[in-house]
This record gives structure tokens, sequence and C-alpha cells, in this order.
RNA sequence: GGUCGGAUGGCCGAGUGGCUAGGCAGAGGUCUGCAAAACCUUUUACAGCGGUUCGAAUCCGCUUCCGACCUCCA
């Protein structure tokens, strides 16, 4: 590999070439779901993107620590520090425990993730099991003097944070623009400032999510829960910082100021945000009633959407386009991506039977060079792909006999297709079973071409089309007569 | 209203100051008993208007349109 990896730091708004704290160790935080229903197809996105990023550190050989939390507590409706927390809300929806609904979706959850073959982070906390943590920052950043309570609720002093430090150093905003533009919200007079946020929130009597504190029962505010917890974890400055988009400009840059206010440290090296599905160009959302979710998907049950698509080929579609891009859904998007991924995968299930040449006439050298400098130009994956796509027809025409590469040129081709394809990309074939049917197909394609030989069409016709109606393809070619799922 | 980011061919999407990704769709061809697959060739582009430059789709300015964030959201 002749180029060093640089990755897109939020923090200072331009590439950067990454250097871990500790290497080969790489300590890497996302925050994950709230787990208070079902995540739709944008929510996906985001980690299937930092999936990408895990696998292609890894594959470079870093010792990863991938930390992503599940936040089964504190997330408000609003932006009212006050009332119901999400889990509450939707517990007396679906007449269930809290804890009844964190279950549910947390184990939904991993089932979408393992659809799409997301590998697991190495360390999955909850914020219900870091109460004691989070109570913990809590009093360091009051003793800190950056927090106050009033009545039962700890709110963060924004304003005097920016006295010493750059409270907006995440969007780069002015203070003075968003202090004139944040609405004014009711029911909140007991915050000092308009900006200030809830850090531990008093919780009513009836409220069943709450925990003892030095201020009374209460529950934490969403921000504090990632800082406890990637502290705990990864220290009080680590490597890499991820999580979409949409959390920069609040959960991230309230994140930033506790950590500063508690450690005296930047949490996090590099900030990376990945960023929205759209639909129509509009941003996949719940509130906005566009929001995909994946078994809507993978059983074509939905309006939009002409039939199923598999899991693979949804990840293949995100993968199609850059982690910093919108990416815009459709029909007609997805269904391009599946005839992509398909034709991508005859070609990798080809190399294991390609002919063995004495000489070269391509250089797969070259190719390899190409891949890495695309993961490596900021998890390019888009160009990767591209490059991959050119492997195919290299693939095709040596299966085709019309170009010959030699046993070094196969290898080498052979552990490069498979190193993106399978651990950088994160692509699995979608073939069940198929070492069972290997055999039988192997015995019809024989008696199919036994049948041709003697010129009885209409038998290898007969085997033919009733593959067809299986949903098995038969491929002809000089070399042979390959097949696959349609 | 404020801040930021976009506008690429029928669709999705990369990229770059000159060599003009890739996938899907369309057209033609090769191969083939037929079909499919595969391979080859090929048509549609860089929102508009100015400016900088030998040269801009790529840099700068303006205009129009769109989106995100500023309020929970991946």
């Amino acid at each position: 590999m002749d180029s060093q990896l640089q990755v897109y730091n939020t923090l200072t708004r331009q590439k950067e070439v990454f250097k871990p704290i500790n290497p080969p160790l790489v300590g890497m935080y996302v925050c994950g779901p709230t787990v208070y229903s079902d995540v739709h197809l944008g929510n996906c996105r985001t980690f299937v993107s930092f999936d990408l990023i895990y696998r292609y550190l890894q594959h470079l050989g870093y010792k990863v620590r991938y930390v992503r939390n599940i936040t089964d507590a504190g997330h408000l409706e609003g932006d009212r520090d006050e009332g119901d927390d999400k889990f509450t809300k939707k517990a007396k929806l679906e007449q269930l425990e809290p804890m009844e609904i964190v279950q549910k979706y947390t184990l939904g959850f991993r089932e979408v993730m393992r659809l799409f073959n997301t590998l697991s982070p190495n360390i999955e906390p909850s914020a219900t099991g870091h109460i004691t943590e989070q109570i913990e920052m809590v009093k360091q950043i009051i003793d800190s003097g950056l927090a106050y309570e009033v009545n039962g609720t700890v709110y963060f002093d924004v304003e005097k944070y920016s006295k010493d430090q750059n409270y907006t150093i995440l969007t780069n905003r002015e203070l003075d623009d968003l202090l004139a533009n944040t609405r004014e919200l009711g029911g909140q007079d007991d915050k000092k400032g308009r900006l200030d946020f809830a850090l531990w929130i008093k919780a009513k009597p009836e409220h069943l999510m709450r925990w003892p504190s030095p201020w009374g029962w209460g529950f934490p505010g969403w921000h504090i829960e990632c800082s406890a917890m990637s502290k705990k974890y990864l220290g009080d400055t680590f490597d890499i910082h991820g999580g979409g988009l949409d959390l920069a400009a609040t959960h991230h840059t309230n994140e930033i100021a506790q950590s500063q206010a508690c450690n005296h440290a930047e949490p996090a090296k590099y900030w990376m945000h990945t960023n929205m599905l759209t639909v129509n160009g509009t941003r996949m959302s719940k509130s906005a009633g566009n929001g995909f979710l994946p078994f809507e998907l993978f059983t074509g049950n939905h309006p939009l959407l002409s039939r199923a698509y598999s899991p693979m080929t949804v990840r293949f579609f995100m993968l199609q386009a850059h982690y910093r891009s919108t990416l815009d859904f459709s029909n007609e998007a997805l269904e391009a991506s599946d005839k992509g991924f398909k034709r991508l995968m005859s070609a990798v299930h080809l190399l294991d039977k390609l002919p063995v040449a004495a000489s070269s006439d391509y250089d797969v050298q070259d190719l390899s060079r190409r891949c890495y400098a695309a993961m490596n130009d900021d998890f390019n994956s888009p160009v990767l792909i591209a490059e991959l796509f050119e492997a195919v027809r290299l693939i095709n025409s040596v299966y085709d006999g019309k170009s010959k590469l030699d046993k070094q040129s196969l290898d080498q081709l052979q552990q490069l297709i498979n190193a993106m394809v399978f651990d950088v990309l994160g692509l699995q074939s979608e073939e069940k079973s198929e070492g069972d049917l290997a055999g039988i197909m192997d015995l019809l394609i024989r008696l199919r071409n036994e049948a041709k030989a003697k010129q009885d069409y209409a038998t290898s016709d007969q085997i033919r089309m009733s593959l067809q109606d299986l949903g098995i393809q038969l491929k002809d070619s000089k070399t042979g007569t390959t097949w696959d799922k349609i």
C-alpha cells in the first residue's frame, strides 16, 4: 500500500491523515439507537457506514475497540426538560413495562444488524446500566462550576462554559447567532440560559424509570449517557467518535462540552458523521412519515416498492454512495443495485473456476493499488466498487478465454477480491444451502449436456426452463455451464 | 429568519482545472441449436449567468432551485 488512510474530520472540516493515539489500538464510539421503536432504514445506513469503517480499520491491522451504545432511558420527547421520556410514553401505548419496550426493540435492532451483516461492536453498553457513572460525571461538572441544580434538575451552563471554551467547535456557528435564533420554549423557566441543557432530570413519583441521585429521584439527560459510557470504556480522549450528521449540532456539541467540563480534555480526535438517507430528496424520518422499515424492504410490503429486496442488495445500495453524501432511496435505484450486486457476486463465484495461463495480460497489482487508494481516501466505497466492476469484467473475460492470468496474478486477484468484497464491504453470498444444491446442479447440467450432444433439444430445454421456473438460471459459455439463483 | 451543504446524462451515484468513474436502463454487434449469461461498441451530462485561465463541469462571484441543522431524530 502506498497511500495513507485519510479521514474527514468534522472538527477541522477537512481530510486528515489518520493517526491513532496508541497504535495499533483504535478507540471508536458510535452513537447507537434509541430503542423505543423499530429502527428505520435511515438509522441502518449510519450503522452500515460505521461497519464499513470498522471493517476497513481492522483490515488495515488496527485493533479496534468499537463501542456502540443502546439508549434505553432519558430520551425526552421534544426539548422540554420535563415529562415522560420516549420509553415511558411508548410503554403506556403498548401497555408494557418500559424495560419490555427496551428489550423488544433492542432484540429487533440486533436482528436487523445481523441481517445487514454488520459486525457486532466490542461493547454495547446501555444507559440504564451506567447510571452511577453518569451521576458521577454530573457531580464533577457541578464541581467544576459549569452546571447548576434547580429544583431537582441539573443544567449545563453553556454561557459560562463558552467563556473559556468554544461551545460551537463542531458546527462552527456563532454563539450569538445561536442565542438569537434559538426558540424560546415554554416550561423551562428553571434554566438560566436558553442554550442550557439538562444533565439530570427530576422525575415525578409516578415515573417508572427513575433512580436516586444527590438531587433526588430522576433520570439522566440524553447527552450525558454517551459522555459517561465513552469515558468509561475508551478513556477521556479516544480516536473516533461517530454518529449521524443530525447529531452533530446538538448531541455531539453537548457531549464535547460535558466531557471538556468533566475531564478537561477533548473527548475525541476525529469526529465522523454519516449523511442522511433521503426519499424524493427529503430526509427519511419517522415524523415525516417517509420512514422505511427494514422488514418492509425484505418483504416488499410497501406502496413505493415493486418487490422485495434482500438485505445484501440494500447494503450494496448503501455502499454505492459515499457515507458523507446524502443517498436518495427509490425503487428504481434499488432495482439497479440488485442487478449490479448479482453481477458482482456471479463473477466472485467464478473466481475459483478460472483457468491458469502461462502469462498475464492484466496488472492485478495496479488494480489492488487503486482499491486501497479508494478506501484510503476517506473510505470511498463507491470508487472501490467501481474498481471491483473492472475486476468483474476481467474475471468474465478470463473465463471466456479472452484474457489470461498466470498463477501468481490469479492468486493475487482472488485474495484481493475476497478481502474487498467479504472483509471490507461486508457483502455475503445469499445462496443458502448452496452446498446441497451444487451436487444436484452438477447432475442436471451433465444430463442437459448429454441431451444437447444428442441434439435432443426438447429435453435440454425442458431442464433449462424448469430450472428457470425454480429460480435458477443456467449460463452457457465456451468453458462450460454455470448457474445462479435469480 | 440564522448557519451550513448541494444542484452531474432516463434513474442512482463517483470524481477532477486539460486524460471526461461505476451500476441500472436504452441502442447495435459477437458468441450460441434456441434462450439467457458473458464480452465488445455506443447515445443522452456536469442548474443558469458572468469572471479568472492557454484551457473549467471542476476555482471565484451572482442568480435560481433543493436539502440539512437551528426542536426529538442515525
